[in-house]
RNA sequence: GGGCUUGUAGCUCAGGUGGUUAGAGCGCUACACUGAUAAUGUAGAGGUCCGUGGUUCGAGUCCACGCAAGCCCA
């Protein structure tokens, strides 16, 4: 049995699922969590996923993100409990569900009751909950999966209800009003989602009117404003423009009634509203009836000169007069010149930008009184004006003459054509028609017409949407606007534009946070109300419910309990069935509502441990979170509605350090959706290439809070690159190291200090690694330390330690440097295990595994190891520095010989480097001996000032001569270009020079200029990084000799690999001589032998049974015989 | 319509505080190396740094306006 296994070929899906059944042998995880008890807490919070749905190779990447610092801040000695959750409610799972029994939401309670369909929820819900499980164990992503919080449980609703009750003492619960898109036909509410339906925004054609409203104390002068939907203007109270928009005033004619008028728009929308043919034309020779209508501007104006004027209302209606500041021109944000006027009307209760402009502006909007005393807007539900507007109407009509398909009475004017009626017959008219006649009549109209645009329509009964206010709670979450802005200000953002931008912008214009819900699955609001809204109660937990019901059933409101023998569920239509008591002695019914899903996420901080009715102590100490992740696209989601419950109900943030990451999309950068088969499936990508090449490849390509186009040759490139680099490192280490029965053991190594230059300078750069990794981790940037250590293993430790040190890996019998030797890598190999083992945790434990089979010092998986903290003592800058020279100085070699045509089995006799400084030449002198090797030189040689051969030149240092001579800077340049060796010797002989600059006189000093030496004549030179090397190409005998002695021991070692001789096999070497060969063969008889295991070389005149190889320039007759 | 992000080689990405010749890996081509060998090295080709204007002695980098893609919100 070997000590370290050695691995033809690796399967790295198979490693993922073998250290995954290891993990559960031996409870890894738990003893992850159990080795740090008593220690200080690391608090990650999960946001839930629903489970309604199967997960995709997105969630690999957020699920990744999630584990990889908990795994980090476990190494360094945090206890990190991380519990999983489930999202549970919601419109999808509704949604959902109608779909499989084929019904809507109108069957609720109807083909199905409220009870049966909830039931049916719960169990849809938690459908693909195993390939969630599976997923997460086989990602490494650990996290508690066996006692997750679920958002349904009774427990969890309970801390709500808590919570909710917290914000209602406060006074931050409310009902109120907000502008929701509402279908009259359907006599509902719509969501987002449902709007979002393919086919609910369709293009139609409507009556659209430019309405003129008069400026007061005017004669004939207007405000000119535009609207699709003219059936809102008996609504208007206010006119908006853009303050910074220009405005023209125009004298002209109304083209209806020819009366001579001025009306004020935007100077942009001028040629849209006036034929340029007509500018020339006089006012005073227009006619009643031209169809060219002359105009022309009088004044103009900014938008915010027009703020604050007045103008009288357009439909005298004297039950709809307002007070001031009704009527006026205000400031709109959103006003742009693209289409209208570049002034906005603005109707309170039919629009959302409406609404918050005039709130802003505390400008009142239309209403009138029902019989219960509410204001109500002037269009009903059922999408009707009330008769204040439509018995308005109806006199106009007959005033005007206006007929019609039918006879318009008070209460007949729909806004839409919610009746369905023939809009083909030629006398039917539109409400926003009979409008639009009456306005023009009045000269209120300036132009009418068909305008095209896309307007939403009600995906269930096809007819148009209203924007209407419908009732809801809110939370009064603007009256901490100011905390909220503030707390934010202390979370450590990832990126940080999101935190600043998205976030930040976000919380600076905060609305009210709409907590209603019109739906069946969810968490109920936990309010009953007195059927005439004078008093309110909030239920706080279970146990107030229930002293509460036992009221309500004492007052014989409710027979019994709803709960009288079962279990408590909190859901409705149980909660519904409750029926509490005033404390007048009346009736109290929940209302309806349910609530935001986004509340149940935000309140997991608490809710998790059922706080505060139990866990008072884990809860402590485990919030708030030092550390969370989710996409983006949660940002107002579940980060706002975290801070928000955070900051309103316990004064602080709810998490300190946030990762927002961004999308994943297809190697094209399109979004992958299932029904375009572009989406990649995790579980096929993890069979192929395993977990731990998919991870690596998710954190390094790209930072996470970039889009992430994924490309599954992107996985393979780092399996090759990185994966495949170490595991031949490893291989390499595994092989000899077996051969040699090497064992570390840390109480008997060798010194760091007593090791060979090479093996100090790889293990300075492993302890400027591990600095870098915690740093880059510290701060929350795997990329950087994925990157990093990938650079570490491939560029430094393999392509350049490995390579250098391989001779003394097989080259004799144990010694000192040997054993320096193995140590040096297998500590190298060990501490990348560790470091890496955040991000690839299969292949890192197995890895370690495969490290400490036989070492009882170390725990069972590198996840419980303590972090193996850098020794700054054993960085050396100067030595990092010298090797980067040497690896400079090699790559140049390497490229003068070819250049040369020289190959590297060509021994040379010597290069030259030009030292300007004495410090250059002693780093390089410590890795001659590397260099050398390296690239098969005999000696090096360092020419400096004293040697006469140098040539010099120089350059402008132009950051600093430009902070010096600013302007002048290219002057300057231009003479130091000029200069020859003279000057060059002078500047660094006395350390400056005087310049002539336009005739004054400027002192340049050594630092202003950069001096290299780049050409020595008659050699062969290269010139790069700061370093010129030249190469000595004179072939003597000698040197040729060794060349082809080192040539024929590359074809012996051929052989004897075609052989199929081990290494340590023994040969005897016949060669048939060859003029060109043979004082070589002489000279270097004994080096031969050495290289190749041969006991004998002898040349003869005949080699039967020979093989022929071939030379650079000849052919050689040679018999290989294993010896004994 | 608004906010935010991204845009650099065929592909994936680096390029503190502005400094004159813009880099890496992969891919491609050629050559070399050969006891890590399905590994490795060297060189080459490949760039209107999304566009336009501006600031500056000097802009991939700073500013303004655009364009394209994406996310969130209306």
């Amino acid at each position: 049995m070997k000590r370290y296994q050695e691995y033809k070929q690796v399967d790295y899906p198979g490693i993922g699922e073998s250290i995954l059944s290891y993990w559960k042998q031996h409870d890894i995880f738990k003893k992850s969590i159990e080795n740090r008890a008593g220690q200080e807490t690391f608090t990650f919070f999960e946001g839930p996923p629903s489970a309604n749905g199967t997960p995709g190779i997105h969630h690999v990447m957020a699920r990744t993100l999630k584990d990889i610092f908990c795994r980090y801040k476990t190494l360094k000695g945090f206890q990190v409990k991380r519990k999983g959750g489930w999202d549970t409610h919601g419109l999808p799972v509704e949604l959902q569900v109608e779909k499989e029994l084929g019904i809507t939401k109108e069957d609720i309670g109807k083909k199905i009751s409220v009870e049966e369909y909830n039931r049916k929820c719960r169990e849809t819900v938690m459908r693909f909950k195993d390939q969630w499980d599976e997923l997460t164990e086989k990602i490494g992503y650990w996290v508690d999966l066996e006692d997750p919080y679920i958002t349904f449980d009774a427990k969890y609703i309970e801390s709500l209800w808590h919570l909710l009750k917290q914000l209602f003492d406060k006074d931050l619960l409310y009902k109120g009003y907000t502008i929701q898109p509402y279908s009259p036909a359907a006599g509902t509410g719509l969501s987002s989602h449902e709007l979002n339906q393919p086919g609910c925004y369709r293009d139609v054609k409507d009556t659209s009117i430019t309405a003129q409203f008069k400026i007061k104390g005017t004669d004939n002068e207007y405000f000119a404003a535009w609207t699709t939907t003219p059936w809102t203007l008996p609504s208007n109270s206010a006119l908006a423009v853009g303050e910074n928009l220009d405005y023209v005033k125009v004298k002209t004619f109304n083209q209806y009634t020819y009366e001579p008028m001025q009306i004020i728009m935007a100077k942009a929308r001028v040629n849209s509203y006036f034929n340029p043919k007509a500018a020339d034309l006089a006012l005073a020779d227009y006619k009643a009836g031209d169809k060219l209508i002359p105009y022309e501007i009088v004044a103009e104006y900014k938008g915010k000169d027009l703020l604050g004027m007045q103008y009288e209302q357009l439909f005298p209606i004297a039950d709809l007069a307002l007070p001031a500041p009704a009527f006026t021109v205000i400031s709109g944000d959103y006003v742009t010149t693209e289409d209208g006027t570049g002034i906005v009307h603005l109707a309170k209760a039919f629009g959302a930008d409406d609404f918050r402009t005039l709130v802003q502006n505390n400008i009142p909007g239309v209403f009138v009184k029902d019989e219960n005393g509410q204001d109500v807007p002037v269009v009903d539900k059922q999408g009707k004006f009330l008769p204040v507007v439509g018995s308005y109407l109806a006199e106009q009509m007959k005033a005007h003459q206006i007929t019609a398909h039918k006879d318009f009475g008070p209460d007949d004017f729909y806004v839409k054509n919610y009746l369905d009626e023939n809009e083909n017959d030629p006398e039917y008219k539109s409400t926003d028609v009979i409008i639009s006649i009456i306005l023009k009549n009045e000269n209120k109209a300036f132009r009418v017409e068909k305008y095209e645009h896309s307007y939403p329509h009600c995906w269930r009964t096809d007819k148009p949407i209203l924007y209407y206010p419908l009732e809801s709670w809110f939370i009064k979450t603007t009256a901490y606007k100011d905390k909220l802005v503030a707390l934010n200000k202390t979370i450590n953002w990832k990126p940080e534009s999101t935190g600043t931008g998205r976030f930040g912008n976000w919380l600076e214009n905060l609305v009210d946070w709409n907590l209603s819900r019109s739906r069946f699955w969810g968490t109920p609001l936990p309010i009953w109300r007195t059927e005439d809204g004078s008093e309110t109660k909030c239920i706080g937990s279970v146990a107030e419910l229930e002293a509460e019901i036992a009221k309500g059933v004492a007052k014989g409101f409710m027979k019994a309990s709803p709960y009288q023998g079962k279990e408590i569920d909190l859901h409705r239509p149980y909660v519904d069935d409750v029926i509490l008591v005033s404390s007048t002695g009346e009736k109290m019914f929940r209302e309806p509502d349910l609530i935001d899903v986004w509340f149940d996420s935000g309140a997991m901080p608490y809710a998790q441990w059922h706080y505060p009715f139990e866990n008072q102590d884990i809860f402590k100490a485990n919030y708030p979170a030092d550390y969370i992740a989710e996409g983006v696209d949660q940002t107002r989601g579940w980060f706002f509605t975290l801070h928000a419950i955070a900051v309103m109900l316990f004064d602080q943030v709810a998490f300190k350090n946030v990762i927002a990451n961004g999308l994943v999309l297809d190697k094209n950068g399109n979004k992958m959706s299932k029904r375009l088969g572009n989406a990649v499936d995790p579980f096929v990508t993890l069979k192929e290439h395993g977990p731990d090449a998919l991870r690596w490849y998710m954190l390094s390509n790209a930072n996470p809070w970039d889009n992430l186009k994924f490309n599954i040759e992107g996985v393979q490139e780092v399996q090759r690159r990185f994966f495949g680099t170490l595991q031949n490192t490893y291989n390499f280490f595994a092989l000899y190291a077996n051969l040699d029965d090497f064992a570390y053991s840390p109480n008997q190594k060798i010194a760091v200090a007593q090791r060979p230059e090479l093996d100090r300078w790889i293990i300075s750069k492993l302890q400027s690694l591990i600095i870098e990794v915690e740093t880059a981790m510290d701060q929350y940037d795997a990329t950087r330390a994925t990157r990093a250590i990938m650079n570490f293993t491939v560029d430094q430790l393999s392509n350049w330690y490995v390579r250098l040190a391989r001779k003394r890996f097989w080259r004799g019998e144990m010694n000192a440097d040997k054993q320096a030797a193995y140590e040096t890598l297998y500590e190298c190999l060990m501490t990348l295990s560790q470091l890496m083992s955040s991000f690839a945790p299969f292949y890192a434990d197995w890895l370690f595994q495969n490290l400490t089979k036989e070492r009882k010092d170390q725990p069972a998986s590198v996840h419980l190891t303590d972090w193996f903290a850098a020794d700054t003592a054993l960085i050396n800058d100067s030595l990092e520095h010298s090797m980067q020279l040497a690896q400079d100085i090699s790559s140049l070699v390497h490229s003068l010989r070819k250049k040369e045509k020289l190959k590297v089995r060509q021994p040379l006799q010597k290069i030259l480097i030009p030292v300007l400084s004495e410090q250059t030449k002693t780093q390089i002198q410590h890795v001659e001996e590397l260099i050398k090797a390296e690239v098969n030189i005999k000696a090096i040689d360092y020419i400096d000032d004293t040697s006469g051969i140098l040539v010099k030149s120089v350059k402008p240092n132009f950051a600093k001569l430009g902070k010096e001579f600013g302007p002048k800077m290219k002057l300057v340049a231009a003479q130091i270009n000029q200069w020859t060796a003279t000057e060059i010797s002078e500047i660094e002989r006395t350390g400056q020079l005087i310049i002539e600059l336009e005739g004054e006189k400027a002192t340049l000093t050594k630092e202003d200029v950069i001096i290299s030496s780049q050409d020595i004549p008659g050699w062969s030179v290269a010139s790069d990084y700061g370093v010129t090397v030249a190469l000595d190409v004179t072939l003597t005998d000698e040197l040729k000799q060794e060349g082809i002695a080192r040539d024929l021991v590359n074809r012996i070692q051929n052989l004897r690999k075609d052989m199929g001789l081990d290494v340590q096999d023994k040969i005897k070497i016949q060669v048939q001589h060859h003029e060109a060969a043979d004082d070589a063969l002489t000279n270097f008889k004994s080096y031969i032998c050495v290289e190749t295991q041969a006991t004998d070389l002898v040349l003869v005149n005949q080699v039967n049974a020979s093989q022929v190889v071939e030379m650079d320039d000849f052919e050689l007759s040679i018999q290989i015989e294993k010896v004994g």
